[in-house]
DNA sequence: AGCTCTTATGAATCATTGA
DNA sequence: GTCAATGATTCATAAGAGC
């Protein structure tokens, strides 16, 4: 399978409209936060973030394919002593798009900056909105199943009468549970809580997301040779992994540092990946 | 200390015209969520929810101690494959009322409900928001500080190969525990993800939450002799816990069967209390 | 007292059936 | 046609029982 990973330089606002319909499986982002990284994207003010995002989702309703989801990685700053309210306008004014609010995924970072307030703990979360285009899309559940806990053991093992007792009095219609489904079952599916640690600090750019969080999506939500899209591609850690699970991918960044970065780890990924 | 545990029986919207202004110390309330507990409250529609509680905290931020902390449990319900606005619409309506959302707290149920979907994992956090009167109020920060030594202690007992394996692999970027890092701490502060399991076993009324969570917010928020209000009060948890940690408390409940039961479980908790 | 094992059940969601 | 009720699905925890 022939897999591209297609680095683009510029302004994902334009760059975007290069991309034709439909074609993106999965888009995953960690947008620059306002007023984060001022020196490198320019600041985007607090008030003025949702008007400065909506034409760049409005171009990803676009080239989303209508059995893809768009992951956004996000979280609201602080500002004189209280959580900004953009992300919370952004969802509202994205659904007036035509996008679908399907879920709010947590990521508790389990090992968050450090730093101390008067008046506030240290937020070791942030949220990873899931929109998608319509009801129906692909969901490959199976591949991010965790191993269950000890007591599933004992459980099978007994396969006592509790649950169908519980499930034939609810009912009264005589029907057990199905067995079967337990036998083998030695896999857990997740929830919509997500432990990760970020990632040490001995990289060289500031990673806003550890590895694990794009490929925890990306086996959710793609096939390999599906096609995964970040428009805000930063050091390339979305295009890195995809690659690696044989995905397309398209990366944009507005930044030349980031952009040429991104393509030197993308050479060495490839060869890395060809002497294996 | 001579505390007082003041349940009350009737509509929150009326009751709550009885409290002087500025008499709450912490509001710590779980009002009914949309829909759910349809046979018990009257289910109030996702599209009606806002414009119903909007009356209500707007006699909240009457009573409210300037210093004093309002912290909201809700979550929005899944209607028709997407999550509901109401939550995000009320923030931003609460604010218009002169709320400042100050923060906002992750509870993470460990055991969340069961089931499976085609497109949507299990659920198994809630949202507890943190809204206050002033930029400037009363956090005791110490108070819930993790003992390390200890947590370490019972964490390392109870923390079998299994389990951190689990950890490790739920989300597959295999990042370990480093245990050395907690042998040379006394303790720490908490962060704004709270670990709590919903209680479940023989209880006679399903508790909304477990006791840890009002708990954790009193300590938080108030000292000794301090004035705790729950207007939704359900079967009593944050009075009973209030109480307990002598604490002045108010509850609110409109129906009866609730009312009672919390009447009573009042009494046999001040009796306990008593026999000490 | 401190284990292990058993048991009940929880702010759930979706597809289907019935009014 | 819409809307409401019912059935099927399922995992982690704590209380309790037993040793």
């Amino acid at each position: 399978m022939k897999i591209v990973t297609d680095i683009r330089f510029g302004d994902c606002t334009e760059v975007l409209t290069e991309l034709p319909d439909n074609s993106a499986d999965l888009i995953f982002t960690s947008p620059p936060y306002a007023d984060q990284r001022k020196n490198t994207y320019g600041g985007v003010k607090p008030d003025e973030y949702v008007n400065w995002f909506l034409p760049i989702s409005k171009e990803l309703v676009r080239v989303l394919r209508p059995t893809g989801t768009f992951i956004l990685n996000i979280k609201e700053k602080v500002v004189d002593g209280e959580r900004s309210t953009y992300v919370l306008e952004l969802i509202l004014e994205m659904r007036k798009q035509g996008w679908l609010w399907t879920e709010e995924f947590i990521w508790h970072k389990k090992n968050c900056y450090p730093g101390k307030w008067p008046n506030r703990f240290r937020d070791s979360w942030e949220r990873l909105l899931q929109f998608n285009k319509d009801k129906r899309f692909n969901m490959y559940q199976e591949e991010v199943m965790v191993p269950m806990g000890d007591w599933a053991k004992t459980r099978l093992r007994n396969l006592n009468n509790t649950d169908r007792m519980r499930d034939e009095s609810r009912v009264g219609s005589g029907f057990g549970k199905n067995i079967s489904n337990w036998l083998d079952r030695e896999k857990a599916y997740p929830t919509n809580v997500l432990h990760l640690a970020t990632e040490c600090a001995n990289k060289e750019h500031s990673a806003a997301f550890p590895e694990g969080l794009p490929e925890w999506f990306i086996k959710l939500f793609t096939r390999e040779g599906d096609t995964v899209l970040d428009p805000f591609m930063g050091s390339g850690t979305t295009n890195i992994v995809a690659q690696r699970m044989n995905r397309n991918s398209i990366g944009i960044e507005i930044l030349p540092e980031y952009y040429k970065k991104a393509k030197a780890k993308k050479l060495i990924e490839f060869n890395s990946g060809m002497r294996k």
